[in-house]
DNA sequence: ATGAAAGCGCTAACAA
DNA sequence: TTGTTAGCGCTTTCAT
């Protein structure tokens, strides 16, 4: 259907006999205007219920005052936390917001990044799908002069302002955790290593044993299992083994660590007891298993708030380019019963 | 930061000895383009990085290819989910989504669907907040020639096509349930009743009791009690009845049931045995509890990309506004364990 | 304080 | 098949 003709200035100031110039000036609050004027504009716009053609403006300005997001899945906790903390700022400067999920599909991820840049976004604010090695599609978004901004999933080579999480302290500190509670032989469930996130947990991993001198046990490291389903399957194999392990980190997700857990239950190991487990992302169902898991808390809503509130920053302000650099937001470790060996939770 | 100058038409134009309209033509896969020069062009696009300006296409052509969505909170489960799907469908169809989020709040609704119109969206597909009465703001929308879809929590006076789950039929199969399982003093936790969601929740409960000639008694059904916090505070004061209730129904959301949960288990009520307890929307916790939940699923993701299929359908083959009606998704009642009384699950 | 006029980048009707 | 021209609605410089 087409659109109704809507309210034009041009239609206000035939209205009033005054040109598109001072209604355009009135409404942008221009102190180049008459008051009585103003305020007679002003009035009658409403009256004629107008509404601003914002495409326009922002062609004729060369701005859009609108953000793109590109994630993974906007369905995923931890995104849609980013994304209402990003949300929360980009209302409260009128910026809209465009967002776009790559189903971590590479492809998909550089259509939603293309498609942005034709929309001449101001901004694109991306976690990088967890597919895909080329990047051409961001280092083009730069040479379009538009700002980018990677959090949490970044890619090393493509020099932006990035927003992570630091996962390697993150994990030496829940690592640890499972050392002081007399854990000794602690399985990894890594992540693909392609993404930093994981290659971080895992260092965080191995500098933890180092730091307390255990052995790196080369079958208790278990790549990709980052589902739930991963998750068990790896569990099955790990606590079918002639030594199994005491604890499982399962570094990808809690959703991982809940298929560990629920293999763990039905081949009857006793969780604390017989085996730790440790999650990761602090998602809410943790809280809920029995027993509940300990995780580590990243922060979302603020971590969004965080990537916004720089943008700004550093873009209103001055009007340079915003300064590449990392900025690392410690997440928290969250103890709760599926590692308290010692005590009763 | 200003961005760098981009490539026009007009550059490409330039380059070829040929003019704009030659190179918007190929650029648009039109017919009346030569061959050779179209491929040359397409050629020479890409070599020059040229990315479409669609704030002046649209402008120029009156559409947006946008489709604005706004919804209490995205990073609630039910609305992440919907959105998800609706995401995949305009994806599909090259068109963008913005997304807004009025957290509840009536005047965030309002500042939200007037910066969606300004944006020249061609649909606005809402749910709207908990507060609030007056929807003149939804009026205007369609004054404003833009396609309105409301979803879930509907306005019934405006006019709109509307998709719903069936909230009353899957409440009295819910309720007819706990009944077969020989709950006979089932408790009520209702949500605002200006939401027609909760409105027919209640009425499906109502009648589900009255089919089985059971009596209606005031005290137990709760108001308000939309929350965790609010579902265990009203558990309280339902279990500390003189005759309390064998079953509540948290019709507001799984939260609520999971206040009810937690109350019921601190005051050594067994469930289901002494207490069944129902909930509703299927959050992905509700599998994890001990006792897990019974609950109602609302095919969230389905919903989502059937109110984009809608629109995309009504829109594109015909060119007329969309047939205002309603359409009923029935949910679907997930038994588990806290309401099965008979058998172990 | 207001008006005239140009132009953001694109599309489309018309002409050649 | 290609070019010419006008205009989408707005902002902004320059002139009055």
């Amino acid at each position: 259907m087409k659109p109704k003709k809507r309210t034009t200035i041009y239609d206000i100031a035939e209205k009033l006999n005054l040109t598109a110039s001072s209604v355009s000036r009135a409404l942008n609050n221009s102190s180049n205007v008459n008051e009585d004027t103003k305020k007679l504009i002003l009035k009658t716009a409403a009256e004629m219920n107008y509404k601003r053609n914002v495409l326009a403006s922002n062609l004729r300005k060369g701005e859009s005052k609108t953000i793109g997001v590109v994630v993974p899945r906007i369905n995923q906790n931890f995104f849609s936390n980013v994304i209402a903390g990003i949300e929360e700022m980009t209302y409260a400067k009128n910026f809209n917001l465009i967002i776009c999920q790559s189903n971590e599909s590479h492809e998909k991820e550089i259509k939603c990044v293309n498609a942005l840049i034709n929309q001449h976004v101001d901004c694109i604010i991306i976690s990088v799908a967890a597919e895909g090695n080329d990047y051409t599609h961001l280092k083009n978004v730069i040479d379009h002069g538009i700002q980018l901004i990677q959090f949490d999933r970044v890619v090393e080579d493509i020099d932006t302002l990035k927003i992570i999480n630091d996962n390697e302290l993150a994990t030496l500190e829940a690592i640890t955790h499972l050392i002081t509670e007399g854990y000794k032989r602690i399985a990894l469930l890594e992540g693909p290593q392609n993404l930093d996130i994981f290659k971080q947990r895992k260092t965080g991993y191995l500098k933890a044993l180092a730091q307390h001198n255990l052995p790196i046990v080369e079958e208790l490291i278990i790549e990709n299992a980052w589902t739930k389903e991963l998750g068990a399957e790896a569990t099955r194999k790990l606590l079918s083994l002639p030594e199994p392990p005491d604890a499982i980190f399962a570094s990808t997700s809690d959703f991982s660590a809940l298929g560990v857990l629920e293999v763990a239950t039905s081949m009857n190991f006793k969780v604390p007891g017989e085996l730790g487990i440790l999650g990761y992302a602090n998602e809410p169902f943790t809280e809920l298993t029995s027993p509940s898991i300990t995780t580590i808390d990243q922060f979302t809503h603020h971590m969004g708030k965080t990537i916004a509130t720089l943008y700004f920053q550093e873009t209103q302000t001055k009007d340079t380019t915003i300064v590449p650099r990392t900025i690392s937001i410690k997440p928290k470790l969250i103890i709760r019963a599926s590692t308290s060996k010692s005590q009763v939770i």
